[in-house]
DNA sequence: ACGTTTGAAGACCGATCGGTTTCTATTCGG
DNA sequence: CCGAATAGAAACCGATCGGTCTTCAAACGT
């Protein structure tokens, strides 16, 4: 009944090495598998962006990535498993995006960094990440698999932070703290801007936030040193 | 086909005021219309609670609630009104919540108000509000409705913010943008705590976020005043 | 007391969901 | 070059979804 035709399989190639004008042949199982996984994981973080974890059908999902139903389930045993993968790569490409960032700026000032964890949280790896954690409260399977990554991305996060300079100054769980608490403040103004949008107020809270990084580091200042410094602090 | 009997419409009412042991009859159209509305909606409440705005479909929400579908749609025209209806009332219970809270306390210290705060954002009013507003990012209606029921809502909490001393300092769209902040941080820690609690960093933050918040008090203080004052400020 | 209106019930509908099965195409191992 | 194993496509399945329709009961207006 189908016309295999269309799928030309072999046009011939006479010799080994050489291929035929732009078609990309014999690739290996490993790339073929490597590139429909990728493409799976690309095309759900787009939808997720787009229309939500609850709403991200697998059906969307393999029109999207070109990918059939049969083959995304070749790959992957359940919808959870895919969105499992697709934590760990946001995660990943959070991080690196974090990493690369900070190592671009030379002499980053507590504004300029903070400026940039802000925009970070309202990209798509960041967007997709939150909509699987908001999902995981009221999906204990996925609350389960998603917590595990999320302690390798969480712990990742922080260490990603002592990039920047006056970060040492702070203990370890000093230092976690006041990270994870940017994160949550920059996560729910995300939000919130959805509905809501204020940008006069997010500028003056990115302001208060380097006010309030800065007032930690003073705070540890003056407990590590209990006489009372010259007013030369410039 | 069915037994009709069982319902036991009038077992004669010789009287007008009299009623007959424990039966509560002749309840008006509006009492009826209210109390199956309030039933649906409290219902609505703790199945998004529970399983997220996603996954409370109309069937456990009609189960839960004791209504049937057709009553269900007698007063909503849409599984959205619903939700929106839900909205406004869990935001109407938030406020009202605050609002008793900071009357009771008499004189309120920064620190008790935060963790009132805090753990106002761990209930059920506000865990469902913030379910909402996350789908409402990806639902372009329930965007437009929410964002209607939210101007109330956000501009309500700043004022109940108010009773809070010391926040007669700050102009208007500074405690705004502070309380926003807050509600941005704890929000965002709510969902965090999910599927990674930790709760001495919980209680170091909210120490920090008092003292940081006294700093901000402190400092409008002394700008407020340009002339040096006695230091007995106890 | 009685016809009208409103509230509530529950069977029913098409659409869509995650997942399975069946079958074909491609790469692999020798 | 050829069987075996893997990748991928697509039809298919039962369950469940939001919403409608028909029907009966209760409250209302007069």
């Amino acid at each position: 009944m189908v016309d295999y035709a269309t799928n030309a399989p072999s046009t011939a190639e006479p010799h080994d090495g050489q291929v035929a004008l732009g078609a990309p042949r014999r690739r290996t199982q490993q790339e073929r598998r490597e590139t429909t996984i990728g493409r799976l994981i690309d095309a759900t973080i787009s939808v997720i962006a787009e229309v939500g974890y609850a709403n991200a059908s697998l059906g969307v999902i393999c029109e999207r990535s070109g990918v059939s139903r049969g083959g995304l389930f070749r790959h992957f045993d359940s919808r959870l498993d895919l969105m499992v993968a697709t934590a760990a790569e946001v995660g990943k490409r959070h991080i690196a995006h974090a990493r690369r960032q900070l190592g671009e700026l030379r002499a980053p000032t507590i504004l300029e960094a903070l400026r940039l964890m802000r925009d970070r949280h309202r990209n798509v790896e960041n967007v997709v990440w939150f909509e699987l954690m908001v999902a995981a409260r009221t999906d204990p399977d996925l609350r389960i698999r998603l917590s595990e990554t999320g302690r390798q991305f969480f712990a990742d996060i922080v260490d990603a932070a002592r990039l920047i300079p006056g970060t040492e100054l702070f203990p370890a769980e000093d230092l976690e703290m006041l990270v994870n608490t940017l994160e949550h403040t920059f996560d729910g103004e995300a939000i919130r801007r959805e509905i809501a949008p204020d940008p006069v107020a997010e500028d003056r809270r990115l302001e208060l936030a380097a006010e309030f990084a800065e007032f930690l580091i003073m705070r540890r200042f003056n407990a590590t040193k209990p006489a009372d410094t010259p007013s030369t602090t410039d």
